[in-house]
DNA sequence: GCCAACGTTGGC
DNA sequence: GCCAACGTTGGC
């Protein structure tokens, strides 16, 4: 799961007991996040930032409802054509699993061959939210300082 | 700040 | 349904 450090950090996550993970406004990333499960584990991504990379792992205590954001015209992430009916956005909630002590920046991700197949090394990659296998994640595990 | 890559929009 | 124009993402 990717977040802007400077909106949502790892650290942020660490100081509050559930974060939502609201404000997802791509399809392809919206599937994927309806695919996750209470109990599973992510890894959190930070993006445009100084230290890009995988800073910690949060894990997923609720899943797939309702992103109230999109009703919310105040709201960055108000969507006018979502039909109240027929939400087009959900969220997920998650918390804060650990942070590592280094992130683990995207410089090393991309020269690993054994994670060449993930979507985020991968060129003109813009989801927000992407799988990562059971292998891509034992691997990473093993690369964290 | 630049710019390549991508998703979305809307006219036709 | 095509596709050009546009807006956004995100690494560098």
């Amino acid at each position: 799961m990717k977040t802007e450090p400077d909106v949502f950090s790892i650290k942020d996550l660490l100081s509050q007991d559930v974060s939502p993970w609201e404000g997802v406004r791509n399809y392809q990333a919206r599937n994927f996040m309806k695919e996750m499960k209470e109990g599973d584990l992510a890894f959190i991504y930070h993006s445009s930032c100084k230290d890009v990379g995988i800073a910690g792992v949060a894990k997923v205590v609720r899943e797939n409802y309702v992103d109230a954001t999109q009703f919310d015209p105040d709201s960055p992430y108000f969507d006018a054509k979502s039909d109240p009916a027929k939400p087009r956005w959900i969220r997920v909630d998650v918390a804060f699993v650990e942070a590592w002590p280094r992130v683990l920046s995207l410089s090393r991700l991309k020269a690993d061959e054994a994670l060449a197949e993930m979507p985020l090394v991968q060129k003109g990659n813009r989801l927000s939210v992407m799988p990562v296998t059971e292998a891509q994640w034992q691997h990473i595990q093993g690369m964290k300082a």
